[in-house]
DNA sequence: AAATTAAAAAATACTGATATTTTGTATTAT
DNA sequence: ATAATACAAAATATCAGTATTTTTTAATTT
């Protein structure tokens, strides 16, 4: 019938969309109050739901004084593009050896909705921004979906949802570049060329992190 | 004065203790009532402290039907084993390449600490193994810790614990393997020769590795 | 035995109250 | 004016009690 969740989850999910996406600014205070009355939960449910995101580090827990939107900066962004770098990487490696036919199907299906996507963007269409990266992850995702290492997936989605706020931040689409990007990495994995898929997306990243540390602004 | 923390602090610590030391099995069921009592805490604050161990996986949650400790199997054990050879070497490199002289001088005192305390395991003092342990913790630690990358250290330090659990659970000594091992990976990384110290880490997790897994009773 | 129902147990969610700590402001002393 | 102190206000951490759901269990019926 329903998709029913508890509330202390969809808390959490919204309060980490809310700082993923930026309208909870960077370093802020998260003074409980406020938040108890915007998400209107309780406090121990709030609290439940925070606790989550300070173990995640996408907020900041401090001990007597409460919890803050994790900060941003350069280095932070470089750190999390070069471990995205290296668990992506390995598991885009794995995944493309141990890839069946279900895997390939599915990243077939990713791809081709990227690239719908990838086409409105061209088009200037800005409202879709959510979607688009919505299908960006999906196609990563799927990219590396046949690695079976469940411990290298989870760690792989908290540094990619992490990545992600980055770039919400300078919200530039880097066009053409990245498209083509995709076309490689998805070209090359069906292929099995496993050598260039993992280079391509090395370079995908890369580029991206130059190309965010541009826009980004201190 | 004291270093105190707040009680939800310290009931996930010790709750995170338990796990890995074993006193909690396995995929067994958290009851929230008897985890009040056993660690005297109010409903709150140790639903607070699930929900952080439960975002590091060190404790499952499920949905309306609440908290188990995370099971073990020897399919988790190699993942997290390959996880930590892949954080710890990558950290291991950058360490040794920006390492400085209180590097060295950490490294040197936290060497000749776990020394001690293997020479005691030799001498089947059994009653030092979480000492022992601490100083093991303490060496790997001091090896990486000039790498500088705040969130691959934190990212290395959820997964050694993780793999630190499974050790606990075979509860035997490797003997002086280990310590040959640790030694060359320690004098190497002085000498800084990187490709070396780099080879034996990744050979000292993975004999570690088969070892734990040929005691590892399912 | 399988399915249904009823009762008990457990988890989620919320409220309100209190102790403690931190923070901000005003006062005093140098 | 600056620094130190003291007090008040704000915010956090904790706890206890309760209502609501959900899950589990046992009992009953088909």
């Amino acid at each position: 019938m329903k998709t029913m969740t508890t509330i202390g989850n969809s808390t959490y999910q919204k309060i980490k969309h809310d700082i993923i996406f930026g309208d909870l600014e960077p370093a802020s205070k998260l003074k409980l109050d406020s938040l108890k009355t915007k998400y209107s939960t309780s406090m121990s449910t709030l609290r439940e739901s925070l606790n989550r995101l300070a173990s995640e580090e996408f907020v900041i827990a401090e001990e007597q004084r409460g919890f803050f939107v994790a900060p941003v900066s350069r280095e932070d962004l470089t750190e999390i593009a070069d471990l995205r770098v290296m668990l992506e990487c390995h598991a885009l490696k794995l995944s493309i050896e141990r890839g069946d036919t279900d895997w390939e199907g599915n990243l077939v299906a990713a791809h081709h909705k990227l690239s719908l996507m990838e086409k409105q963007m061209k088009l200037g269409n800005e409202s879709i921004i959510e979607d688009w990266k919505r299908y960006d992850w999906e196609f990563h995702l799927a990219m590396i979906a046949a690695c079976e290492i469940k411990n290298l997936l989870s760690l792989h989605s908290i540094i990619y949802q992490k990545y992600l706020r980055y770039q919400m931040r300078v919200l530039t689409y880097r066009g053409e570049q990245a498209v083509e990007e995709h076309q490689e990495m998805f070209e090359s994995a069906i292929k099995r060329d496993t050598k260039v898929a993992v280079k391509s997306l090395k370079e995908h990243i890369e580029n991206g992190l130059r190309h965010t540390l541009d826009a980004f602004e201190d």
